[in-house]
DNA sequence: TCAAGGTTGATGCAACTGCATGAAAATGCT
DNA sequence: AGCATTTTCATGCAGTTGCATCAACCTTGA
């Protein structure tokens, strides 16, 4: 049964929409005003310094950063280009292979939270009081 | 001088960013599955068909879309190629055109209406009350 | 053990995007 | 009016994405 949604959940999903795209671009715009590469980079380069070893399976990746396979094939090859990971054999999956943050990788990654930090505070911090971000945090946490 | 944000701050933009793509991708998948062409094509359509006699400028698609200029010129070129809308010369600015919805323009945005607010309604609505999808609505704008 | 089916990762190709630029027309300035 | 600037729209090119598919390997089950 396909019903309707209400005019509020209509307006929140645009809004949603909307706000997301032009947040994401100012934070964009932000990053590469300072020189740095895309955000997808530094979404890599975050999993990865936070995974035990620095290491992570391609398609463990690509669930932290909802990608599509091929997707996150073509960011590590990127990423091992500009040598920022590196590509190992798994040893206990013949099929499977390791990647790796370099330590240029994990010094990019600390590099661009500054200028990261400083634009989520720009275009989300300091418009929202701590109370209303933990309460949008929440509303939005219950359409996962 | 460039702050820090908050935890809370940094939770909702992370948030922001994963809930916006999971539902866009869940509603994009709808509509996909239902045979229609992308969201682009209904926003545009949306736009279009909303406007006086149903017709804008270019740039005026392109405001309402916040979508870049190229991106705006060649969204229509593919509208105009499946006969969505036409192209007309625009009488008071030799540079200028409208571009006019069809009929049969109209139609598919009628049509694609039912699978998108069902879709809505699933990814969203269905998720929160009237009274959360309004709290979630007002915090968004705030952002803007 | 071996075949069937699932998982992991890469890649050719077509479509799309971003960037830089260009052409044409309008606007503004003196 | 004359010339520089701005606005509007299109497009060549390189890089990226989406789709389909492939090859290699693992797992399951008889």
């Amino acid at each position: 049964m396909s019903r309707k949604p209400t005019a509020e959940a209509t307006s929140a999903y645009a809004r949603l929409m909307r706000v997301q795209h032009s947040v994401l671009a100012a934070v964009e715009k932000d990053l590469k005003d300072a020189g740095f590469p895309p955000l997808a980079w530094y979404d890599a380069l975050l999993e990865l310094s936070r995974a035990e070893r620095g290491m992570l399976r391609p398609v463990e990746l690509e669930k932290h950063m909802l990608l599509p396979q091929y997707s996150t094939s073509r960011l590590i090859d990127r990423l091992v280009e500009a040598e920022l990971v590196t590509r190992q054999t798994c040893p206990v999956d013949g099929r499977g292979q390791y990647v790796v943050i370099t330590q240029a990788g994990r010094n990019l990654q600390k590099k661009m939270w500054d200028t990261y930090a400083a634009a989520i505070d720009r275009h989300v911090g300091s418009k929202l009081s701590a109370k209303d971000a933990a309460n949008l945090a929440d509303l939005l946490g219950r359409l996962s």
